[in-house]
DNA sequence: TCGGGTCATTTTGAATGCAAAATTACGTGA
DNA sequence: TCACGTAATTTTGCATTCAAAATGACCCGA
């Protein structure tokens, strides 16, 4: 298990809730799960606060970070800053091949619209995403959006639309493409803005807030059965 | 020595150059230099390589990260577009008492631009650029500017100016403030992003690039007693 | 002198051990 | 029963230790 792996086994397990937002991250759990001995999983616990998705208090021990709605907030304005850049940037250097690829996710993306499969237009459309700042060709750019991006996916990707939200989201989409292949740069960034602005109201409406953990509640409090199970899953949320 | 002032610490020296671009980070005289084992100095360079400041080489240690031309450009567009979102943001939100002080440090600068004191104009500079990302009222983007303008200070603080740039600079921050007094959030992003692009053509003109430091080359690799002069200085850098 | 190979030394990455702090459990008195 | 103080237990943070890898020193033959 080398540290770059235990970093992001745990930032998934963050990120998809196997550790509940607030609640306290077992060590010893985690040592015993992920086979490792708490110095590597203390420095993954350092980059992982450094990142945002736990906080240290000292002497205290390692929480799961909870977001407020001010910190999911702050972090939907940061992202739509970040894919407004890419966008700008993109128009400027993306490549035949990766419009292409772009292209083809989009109509992939439009078919489970029209299939009513959120699940697999989450997909797409996270991808798409992804695939904008790929070609922004700016790897502070893609470091810092993946870090970002990552913290809003569970609000961004699982709260539930409405059906006029869904509608509206892929049109929004199809001026994506339009601009991106016009290469309209300034364009595409106030698309993409607006697009992530219009998913944070979703999100405000739905009222997406991390759940409570209290200290010592046993009702949330991770089970070493399912710190197990969640360390056996690989990465799988990349590509 | 708190787990929080090693990795402050090194930051600077890192920021700072005491320990100089590409070279190896001396693991064992750092533990010297600010009394502390392996442990946490190993936690804190896990931290400063997910910000990018030092690489780690598996097996093959730590070295200062070195901005290649590309990396700087990298740094320079995702800051262009932090600080854009910032101005928007702060247009917005900002305080009487943040506008004032604003205001001060802008006349302040002008004092020193006129005075010719390119140390304190920069000084001032920084600071009010600092200003806006706070009046921004965004924890995760003054964390990231934080972040991403530490990399490049030493080129947009230190790089020369011609005598028209900073007559141009100063004048770039005359409409700063007024968008700020205005209150136009578009005009201050569009401003900023300009100015910003400036200096960083500038910087391109300069042709600032780190210095190389080949692995055994002694005349580059830091010695033990300017790793504990560096070691004793304290975390000036901020306010 | 130079190239290649072997062995000693240094450095790295991770596990273990230990003292300090915090948490929990327990007992006492009201 | 409950509040409070004390002791046992757990958890944390760091130093130390140990094996594996990399680096460098040395030697030999051409």
């Amino acid at each position: 298990m080398l540290h770059e792996d235990v970093v992001s086994r745990l930032r998934h397990m963050l990120i998809d809730g196997d550790i509940a937002p607030g609640s306290r991250v077992p060590e010893r759990e985690l040592c015993e799960a992920l086979r490792i001995s708490r110095t590597p999983l203390r420095e993954a616990l350092k980059v992982l606060a450094a990142e945002g998705l736990v906080v240290l208090l000292p002497n205290r021990g390692a929480r799961a970070a909870k977001l407020t709605r001010k910190g999911l907030q702050d972090l939907f304005e940061l992202c739509e800053g970040l894919e407004a850049v890419a966008g700008q940037l993109a128009c400027a250097r993306i490549t035949g091949p990766q419009l292409e690829s772009i292209s083809q996710l989009h109509a992939e993306m439009v078919g489970h619209y029209r299939a009513g499969d959120l699940v697999h237009y989450f997909r797409c459309n996270r991808l798409i995403h992804e695939a904008i700042v790929a070609a922004a060709d700016n790897a502070v750019l893609a470091a810092t959006y993946e870090s970002v991006s990552a913290r809003i996916r569970r609000a961004r990707y699982i709260v539930p639309m409405t059906a006029d939200d869904w509608t509206r989201a892929v049109r929004e989409h199809e001026g994506i493409l339009n601009a991106l292949l016009r290469r309209d740069g300034e364009g595409l960034a106030h698309i993409l803005r607006t697009h992530l602005a219009n998913k944070r109201a979703e999100v405000e409406t739905a009222g997406f807030i991390e759940a409570e953990a209290p200290p010592a509640s046993a009702a949330l409090r991770v089970s070493g059965a399912s710190l197990r199970r969640a360390a056996r899953q690989p990465d799988t949320s990349r590509g």
